[in-house]
DNA sequence: AATATTGTTCAGCA
DNA sequence: GTGCTGAACAATAT
């Protein structure tokens, strides 16, 4: 589930939870989340200290604690954030608990563990160890860009945009969407694409996404033509008189129209 | 009971 | 070096 638009609601809702809190205590419940520190030195780090503020970039939530402090997170597959006051509304499966002196709790929840949180000082440096690409709704790149940006790559369409290091946000669902939306088949070679293609699918990308972030990424306030409510074998395509299949392409659960996303 | 699942990473191979 | 495939990770739902 989370993939840039989920990770934005996130980002917002940390903010309206979690920012200028006094964090009074810090509990590492599951120390397989941590990445690259001690659950004794992550505690230690944050405690007493507060969150001053936040950005995205891709699918990565960075608060930022004081000068040179980062706390980074990502939600893998299952992960999400609780705010909650009694111990009775805290959700199962958290695994890291901060503690505020509010008496309100911030928890990371993850079941499936596959989310990393880290605290580092240099963002970018994180970034650039990761090899995390752009962020498509930060940086404005142009068409030109984009296109030498993915130029560069082979194979399918699918498997470039869900590429974290090519273009960071983008997952299996949001790929598929902005696919369906632009009516292209998902395995077709990216050098198989015309200019007019390519510039639909770099046009759909920031559309798709900000739409979703405006609809606080809920299934429910998102448009009924898209593909992300029809994700199911043979049923009818929102979009035209066709029909939804599935395949595994680029290693993931795909659905695509069969009619208006012909393979070339 | 077998199978599938929104993400990332890595091994093995072409 | 690049791309592809499959596996691993872990917990749950169908």
């Amino acid at each position: 589930m989370p993939e840039l638009p989920d990770v934005e609601i996130f980002r917002q809702y940390f903010d309206s939870a979690s920012l200028n809190k006094s964090i009074k205590d810090v509990k590492v419940l599951d120390k397989k989340i941590l990445s690259g520190i001690s659950p004794k030195d992550f505690e230690q780090k944050l405690k007493g200290e507060k969150f001053k503020s936040t950005y995205r970039h891709g699918k990565y939530l960075i608060a930022e604690l004081k000068k040179n402090k980062l706390l980074i997170m990502h939600f893998g597959m299952t992960g999400f954030l609780t705010y909650f006051k009694r111990e009775e509304d805290a959700s199962k499966h958290i695994r890291i608990l901060f503690d505020f002196s509010n008496g309100y709790h911030l928890g990371y929840d993850c079941q499936r563990k596959f989310g990393r949180v880290t605290l580092v000082e240099n963002a970018n440096e994180f970034f650039k160890k990761k090899k995390v690409g752009i962020d498509p709704l930060k940086e404005n790149i142009s068409f030109n860009d984009f296109k030498k940006l993915i130029g560069s790559k082979k194979g399918n369409i699918k498997s470039v945009l869900m590429d974290q290091s090519v273009i960071s946000g983008i997952g299996n669902i949001y790929s598929d969407e902005i696919l369906f939306q632009s009516d292209i088949h998902p395995s077709t070679e990216i050098n198989k694409l015309k200019e007019e293609e390519l510039k639909k699918v770099f046009n759909a990308i920031k559309k798709i996404l900000t739409k979703a972030i405006e609809k606080e990424a809920d299934p429910e306030q998102l448009p009924e033509s898209w593909l992300i409510l029809h994700r199911k074998k043979e049923v009818d395509c929102p979009k035209c008189s066709g029909m939804i299949k599935h395949k595994t392409i680029g290693g993931r659960s795909s659905y695509f129209c069969n009619k208006h996303q012909k393979k070339k």
